[in-house]
Formats: structure tokens, sequence, C-alpha cells
DNA sequence: GACATTTCTCGTACGCGTACTGAAAGTACA
DNA sequence: TGTACTTTCAGTACGCGTACGAGAAATGTC
């Protein structure tokens, strides 16, 4: 017989050796030493297998003592999602479905975090879970993109991405970019999250509750 | 012989026929009648194939007359780029890359007026990419999120995603959550990439030029 | 015209996700 | 004990992206 945690601790030992994006279910299942069909009867689809990996991953994160002040207490709850998700980029590509939240499991804890943070505020709870949802975007954005491009360094075979940006501008038709220049490229990513995130959330609650 | 202009025609043909999660390289060079391997001659990769049709598809947006106000101008090239993906957002999928800006084509315009929107309001070079940037962020992000969720009807045989939200919730721990209730999936979502657009633009405005 | 070089074409093959069949082997209950 | 149900698993099949390498065709050069 084959248990539910076997297979999951299968697939972690399978990603600790040769990356995320090697799990298959053929190799998931050689790994486990069955058949490969055996694997679809205790998951529905490889999407399926991804969820539980997440759902335990999500599970794991300790809950942090946060803020008692409501703005920093969503702008720490997002910055752990992100974090978590930064660290393991893959399941940002697996979680881009609104569905995510009915497989968070004991890690709701984030999502009633941030909305609590928002009616704390002051917003009805009709514009917290809108707030939730947009840090959701801006997260899931910034994750996405920037793994993307992390990715891109590995293939440095294609010349077309190595010459400067915007090289073949018309200047008196793209003026500001042709200023910025090369400016793009060498930004520091590092507090880029932290930035557009303190913007995104003073303007949510600044619009939420614009007499404060 | 084959030129370029034939496969993106054909891809065209295929995807307007099946749709776009149907274009694969054996599909197209079947409906050009040739060899599949063939089109490796013309095109890279899958995703260089991909990006051509969306560097095509993006080429075609008409550029609108904007208005003259730097805050106005950004929310609606923004609002462009928005709707441009979600009328095809397939082209989200394929453009979470940074490099895509190099892959624009004519239509850089739209990176060009928000960026010259920016500093024209006040942001310094460094500033105004990062304006850009974390807009790209939030948009991707949102049709992304929006576009997996909006599949997800298709296939309403999991029964685990049709009952309401955070339904064994522990009220104690959750009290948020429980009161919003089933709020979540009932928001209408039609004005919600615009009202977040405007609060992150108007945080990041702020945040840029904090003397206004 | 003869040759070399580049460009184009395509068959074969590998690994992948996944569906279907059919048949063993184990378990539960009468 | 027999019977029904669940779990296991091999085999087969389909379509997918694409690496490899062998030919065909076009093009340039003498």
């Amino acid at each position: 017989m084959t248990s539910r945690a076997q297979i999951l601790d299968a697939a972690r030992r399978l990603i600790g050796r040769d990356g995320w994006d090697k799990l298959s279910i053929r190799r998931l299942a050689a790994e486990l030493g069955i058949g490969t069909m055996t694997l679809y009867h205790h998951v529905r689809d490889k999407e399926d297998l991804q969820l539980l990996l997440i759902t335990e991953y999500a599970d794991q994160i300790p809950q942090p003592d946060l803020p008692g002040e409501p703005r920093e207490r969503i702008i720490a709850t997002a910055t752990l999602i992100h974090d978590a998700l930064a660290a393991w980029p893959w399941a940002a590509e697996v979680l881009t479905a609104d569905g995510f939240v009915g497989r968070l499991g004991e890690s709701v804890w984030m999502v009633e975090s941030i909305v609590a943070g928002a009616i704390d505020h002051g917003c009805t709870p009709e514009q917290a879970v809108h707030v939730f949802r947009h840090i959701w975007y801006y997260t899931v954005g910034e994750i996405l993109v920037r793994a993307h491009s992390a990715q891109q360094p590995a293939d440095a075979a294609r010349p077309a991405d190595r010459e400067p940006l915007f090289s073949g501008l018309d200047e008196s038709r793209m003026p500001r970019l042709v200023a910025v220049g090369d400016q793009w490229r060498t930004l520091s990513a590092q507090d880029t999250y932290s930035q557009g995130l303190r913007a995104l959330v003073d303007g949510l609650l600044a619009q939420a509750t614009p007499e404060t």
C-alpha cells in the first residue's frame, strides 16, 4: 500500500535532489518503485500533486508575532507571503488560481491577517477583500516576472537580450526612454517589492478611508 | 520555401479556429503542410513563435490620444495594456519575462508613455522605471490570476471548489474571514483592476514626490 | 559549368503527461 | 467460505516539445 505521506515524501526528495522542474509523474513513480498509473489512484492530477505539496509548504510557515499597527501588519504579512513564494517561485505558478484560497489549509491566517488589518484600519469587509486581492495580484506578478527574468541569464546564448534595451529607439518619438537608457537593467531589485507594496497599500488604505 | 508571414498566418488561423491552447508545433506544421522539424528553422522555439505572435498583436494596437495630465496618462496607458492582455490572456503568460520590453517592437510607446508620465509628474528616471515596473507587476498578476480563476468553472467536477470558501473555519481564530464570508466570491470583478491601479499609481506618485 | 557553403526540409527518437483496458492481489463483509 | 470492492500495475496509445543528424535545395564563387 502506498500512502499519501510516502508520495509527498518521495516528491520532496525528488525535488530536493533534481529540482522542482524535474518532478514528473513517471519519475516520482520510479522513485517510489511503483507503476506510473498507480499514482493516479492517490492523486487526481499532476496539478493536484503540486497543490498538495504547496499546501504542506505553506502550512509549515510559522505564524510570527505581527505588529499591532494595521498597516504594518498588512505589509508584514504580505512580505511573508512574498518571501515564501520567492523561495519557491514554482509555487506561484501553480497558485495563480483564485481557488487557491480553499487550499491554504492551516496557513489561512495569512489571509485573515491582511483582511483583519484592512478592517481594523477602517475598511468595509468588501473593501478588505479587495485589499487582499490587490496585494495578491501584485505579489504574484512580481514573483512570476522576476522568476522568469532571473531564468534568462541561464541561456545567455540569445544576443538580443544581452545588448542594451531600447537601443534602436527614435529619440524624437521616445525621448524619455532614451533618457532612461540602460538604467533599466542596472536597478537593484532588492527592495523593489517592498517599495511597490508600500505604495499599493498606502493607496488602497487612502482610497478606502479618504477622511483619514 | 516557407516564410515567416505564412507561419504567423497559419498560427493565427489555428488559434482563431481551435483556441490558443491548441497551438502546437506539430499542429502548426500540419496546418502548413510541412514537416514538424522544418518549423524550427524559422522559429527557435515554441516560445519564440509565441513572442512573434504577441509582437504582432501588440503592434496592431493603435496609439490613442492620451490625456495631458501625467497621472491620467499613466492610468490610461496601463488600462490599455491591461485590456489588450485581458482580451488575450495567453499573451500574459508568455510575456512574464522582463526581456519582453525588447520584443515590443512598435508598441514601445506604451512604456514610453508611462515612463514619461512619471517623469512629467516629477519622478527621477530611476523612479519612473520603478513606476512602470510596479504597474507591470500588478497588471500581469491581475491578468494571470483572473485568467486562471475564470478557467475554473470549466471543470466544475471538483466539489471542493464549489462549496463556499472558508467553510470550516474556526471563528475564534479567524474572526474576520468568517465575517467576510461568502462576499469573497460575489464581488463584481469588473472595476477591480481600475481600482487597484489607481491606488497603486497614487501611492507610487506620492512616494516619489512627497512634497506634492 | 563545377564546386563549396549555407539554408531548408524532414524522419527518427527520447521523455513527458495522461487516458484506457484488463487483470491480478489484497481487504471487507455476508 | 464466497463475493464484492479497492488497490496495484503492466501494457498500449495519443499528442506534445525538441535534440540529432541525414539529405535536398538554394545560393554564392571561381
